[in-house]
DNA sequence: ACCTGAACACCGTTCAAGT
DNA sequence: ACCTGAACACCGTTCAAGT
């Protein structure tokens, strides 16, 4: 439909991602992604080695997008941007987190991993040991992709799709037998702000991590 | 191959539950399940409506099978519990959890509830507003599937499954690029336990909780 | 080097037909 | 009521053939 002059990879992804923003991680078929690009399904192997190929490809575009923390910031203030920034930038394409929580994207290019690298800096300057940092990693990660998968099914409101998740739950939901779970149900349009909820959970986490931490975040602190 | 005398809706059940744990998702076609069961894929729909209710079906069980904390303890310990046999359940099940964050599976069920009341009910005992509960909720969630769906993927190592995760970037990751990544993945082996892990992150997290609630667990408290 | 048509081995699901 | 064979409209991917 487009025809451009000729294809190449950066062309191929980007389209792919345009195609999951727009209809989702299902629309994403190599036909359709071709058919996109004015081309028959085949050519694009000619620029991605399969799909799962694709998949990190955009998976690493997001990842690279994401913007860094000043350096000079005290640690915990570095972590709380950085993964915000992570957050924010995933959240405008939340197909793509489904499919690093679903496993069937893996990026291992630097590009992908300075995130975590960065994450990772300031919890070593923090004083954590490895063992430490990685239980830290994994919490921020779980919290920042979790976030986003859930949010397009479970008990929130997604950023931007179309279906309002919550209510499957509103239907199904018997106030008599889950009376606290009727009770969120029917509270949560008023003030569900989906950034606001993950800045909140982040704080929390950070405070426990603050609380953890042997180096504080403003110079020295007495062991 | 096990030719029962006949179907019904539990064994359908039963049976992808126990292919997906040995073989994972990807194993659940409708074709196979029914080989499994010594039938024809068409006889499945006369027992579950789609593969969509079939997944819905298979989180429902796992979800059923969480032990309830004691409601005599002190919420925060009640909340830790929950979540811990939360987590516990569909450790053993990792392949369910991958469902529910990839959207496939969405059950609302108050069998499929009951754990997410039960976390309410400790949060607004806790004496957290609609608001903060659900976002504490969200935060719980969060960090339970998506440290599961994540341990078989990126920077962890999965409780059961086969492959291990970090092989591959042990082999990607350029100390002189990443160090702190390096670092990490270069002391993992030794001393990684994911459930250890996750214990951790939910103590984290649940540190922050306690600081942020107006009750305390043991009592009361002045505000 | 890049693109394509035909084909292969799969999917979930429908439908008419059997018992 | 439950099961089945054939078929439909899809998938990702391979391969030989074109330019």
């Amino acid at each position: 439909m487009t025809r451009r002059e000729t294809l190449n990879r950066a062309k191929v992804a980007a389209a792919a991602l345009a195609l999951v923003d727009a209809e989702g991680i299902e629309a994403l078929t190599m036909r359709r992604l071709a058919g996109e690009l004015g081309v028959e399904a085949m050519s694009l192997y000619n620029h991605v080695k399969n799909k799962t190929d694709l998949l990190d490809t955009l998976a690493e575009q997001v990842f690279a997008s994401v913007e860094r923390a000043d350096p000079g910031l005290p640690w915990a203030d570095r972590l709380r941007i950085t993964v915000g920034n992570l957050y924010r930038e995933f959240s405008r394409h939340p197909a793509v987190s489904k499919t690093l929580v679903g496993d069937q994207a893996n990026p291992t290019s630097e590009a992908a991993l300075r995130p975590a690298e960065d994450i990772l800096e300031a919890l070593f300057q923090a004083g954590f040991d490895e063992k430490a940092a990685r239980q830290a990693l994994i919490a921020v990660h779980a919290l920042v992709f979790g976030t986003l998968a859930l949010s397009t099914s479970g008990y929130t409101t997604p950023p931007r799709p179309a279906v309002h998740g919550l209510d499957v739950f509103r239907r199904a939901v018997d106030p008599a037998r889950l009376p606290h779970f009727a009770r969120l149900v029917a509270t949560t349009d008023a003030d569900s702000d989906p950034t606001e909820d993950f800045d909140h959970a982040l704080n929390l986490l950070i405070t426990g991590l603050v609380a953890a931490a042997p180096n504080t975040g403003h110079g020295t602190r007495g062991l």
